[in-house]
DNA sequence: AGTGAGACTGTATAAAAATATACCTATTGC
DNA sequence: GCAATAGGTATATTTTTATACAGTCTCACT
């Protein structure tokens, strides 16, 4: 069970909340759209290489074959990710805070991961620091316009309202003491990490 | 969910069995093969046959897109509750909207039943209408000053903070538009429904 | 400066799987 | 007797999927 580099922990990560979700594989195609690679060779050079690194094991010429290795295949739940560095990926192991028993299901579309939040932009919109939100991470999800998304800008995560313009995209807070964040797609670097699906708030200020 | 024939309930049987043993939904070409059926198309009639009678659901166009749709499936997760009328019980199946996949460990102390929002009256405090709560009714739990509570005052439900003094109780919104309600425990008649432990998002205006 | 791994893009193609259509044969229940 | 239904054969056609091959680009080493 050798290492994997963030990229890859972030997509064994996708597939097996994929997996949690609808118990079903995903294929290529799938994992193509959910990355925004541009071919599906990309998600099957992925896979080939967790393979190689045993996390997965693929039955070759078979649709949907892919199944998780021992030990893998018992996280149930979502991991919940909390503090993330600049550039970093996402899912990468170094930022999950834990895995809590939330059905990926409980939300539609379903769930891949939870984000803690950090901050009050968005707290006229009910999301107060510490709330955790339950993200769908699908890159070929076009956000709509007024719709919350996780957002990259220039390495920094955020969450925010969404609203384009063309090339023009405005990031909206809620909450009349932040600004709204312009960012003009060819100039600036712009990732769209999910969509936010739901809000989970445990403990803490009720 | 129709009675099955005996040919029928046989391949769901297997069905199941496969899934249970591989996690891959079986295509058209494996169940014929399992059944010596000298057509897929035998396979597919009867699948079409199954998911007619509700017993799976077949996402069409897609490999082994087969799901068992849980017939007799457990009672997993908390009910929730919407619309409360005055003077009846929390509980009564009438006020049932549903029954959400939501683990009561997720929260602490657990949670015991959910609770759809109305109204705005909380919304400082992060709450929307629409939000779900998850609720710990526990008799023996005395609310501390401060936390939110599900009450009844005089048939009506409410979700306020509490606040006691002696005999006098004061329910406080966390909206401005609203006034605190006062109650004395000697003259009102005041029940307490249980303490807010979680609060849940989903779909709506998120 | 050269090398190699990682993370892709782009283009094909064959195999696998889903699905439509036509037709056949027993029962079962009027 | 006859329509409706379950269970089946046989044969396409179309879509999905898996997978091969040839590159590009970047970044960390050495």
């Amino acid at each position: 069970m050798d290492e994997l580099t963030p990229r890859q922990s972030e997509i064994l990560a996708w597939i097996r909340a994929r997996m949690a979700e609808d118990s079903l594989p995903p294929t290529r195609a799938e994992l193509m759209r959910a990355f925004a690679f541009r071919s599906p060779n990309a998600a099957e050079s992925h896979l080939r290489v967790l393979a190689r690194k045993g996390h997965i094991l693929l039955q070759s010429g078979t649709a949907r074959g892919i199944r998780l290795c021992a030990g893998e295949e018992e996280e149930i739940g979502l991991p919940l990710i909390g503090r993330v560095a600049a550039g970093q990926p996402m899912l990468a192991e170094e930022f999950r805070e834990g895995q809590l028993p939330v059905d990926p299901k409980l939300f539609s579309p379903g769930a891949d991961y939870l984000l803690r939040v950090q901050g009050m932009s968005m707290r006229d919109a009910g999301i107060l620091d510490g709330d955790i939100l339950a993200v769908r991470h699908d890159a070929s999800l076009t956000p709509q316009d007024g719709q919350m998304v996780v957002v990259r800008v220039n390495g920094e995560v955020t969450v925010k309202r969404w609203k384009r313009d063309g090339n023009q995209v405005w990031l909206l807070p809620e909450n009349p003491d932040f600004s709204p964040i312009s960012v003009d797609l060819q100039r600036d670097s712009l990732t769209i990490e999910g969509v936010v699906v739901g809000l989970l708030r445990i403990g803490g200020k009720l």
